[in-house]
DNA sequence: ATTACAAATGCACAAGCTTCTCATTTCCAC
DNA sequence: GTGGAAATGAGAAGCTTGTGCATTTGTAAT
């Protein structure tokens, strides 16, 4: 009966066991679940800490050492990215292959996304100008959402 | 003799001691050595530790949870700016009242500044559309200086 | 100058986040 | 199935930053 049985990861379908071994790591099941939870999570940008949490809702035995080490290895293989907004912690969030920025509440945390540009041409044109070869960037706005949507401003 | 005795701020000629005091706080000897360490400092831009090193290197007995309470309090009375660059630190930069973005060099840590100003309305602009009312941004360029300039790379 | 008292400091300690250590377990090529 | 390298879990440790408290310092009024 074992000459029938599909191995897991076809069995429920899910494409990121391949994109796990292309980066180098064995599939295990921490990095299963945890790249699972980063699908899955209702907020796209999560610490560590809220990885964890969800893992001990879901019955899962996994150690908050190894969340640290496997979004660090999933980090380093461009699986998900960090990014560090104020307050001192990381949050991750899959890497879905388009840059963006950030615009941060800083009443109740909300992160929304968005794309200019205009902005990314920019910062390409500052950098020649001043000699650097761009790696990256990180650009965040910080301010209050509207009043009626925040959660941390019913009055 | 002690009846002509200038006043040691007066004597030193230095203006931060009415900033400290504008700032409502009291003019200690702390708060003027790390004012002073952050004027005349090499680089623009200090972490708490290197401005505890500068103090121990000028023989000064300062504690290093006093360096962390004063630069907090200086971030609070507008004194000093509290940036976030990757890798987990606060770097710290006097106020001098002009708003400026950061790009920094990834191989030696070199930091140079530039102004924008027409990312500043994008983002004025994005803030706006995204129905956020915008109090802060955070602009961070990462990037390799020119070889030749960078210390990180003399090879 | 002395006094008087709130404010600030230094030290030790603690918190919060992240990483390391190492004995044990798991994956996977054979 | 087995062997052995790779990965994990539990806890300790590290690093930055903040706190509690006894002591010192700055300040303004004598
Ligand atoms: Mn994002
Ligand atoms: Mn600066
Ligand atoms: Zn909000
Ligand atoms: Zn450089």
């Amino acid at each position: 009966m074992a000459r029938f049985t599909p191995r897991q990861d076809e069995q429920e379908g899910l494409v990121e066991n391949q994109d796990i071994r292309k980066a180098g790591l064995k599939v295990t099941l921490p990095r299963v679940k945890i790249l699972e939870i980063l699908e899955n999570s209702e907020a796209r940008h999560v610490s560590a800490e809220d990885v964890y949490k969800q893992l001990l809702a879901n019955d899962e035995e996994i150690g908050l050492a190894t969340v640290y080490r496997v979004l660090t290895q999933f980090e380093g293989a461009g699986l998900v990215e960090r990014h560090q907004f104020d307050g001192g912690h990381s949050v991750f969030e899959l890497n879905r292959g388009t840059h963006h920025d950030h615009i941060v509440c800083i009443r109740c945390g909300k992160v929304e996304e968005f794309v200019d540009e205009s902005i990314e041409k920019r910062q390409r044109e500052i950098a020649t100008e001043k000699g650097f070869e761009i790696a990256d960037h990180s650009l965040v706005i910080y301010g209050e959402c509207k009043k009626e949507n925040c959660p941390n401003l019913k009055e």
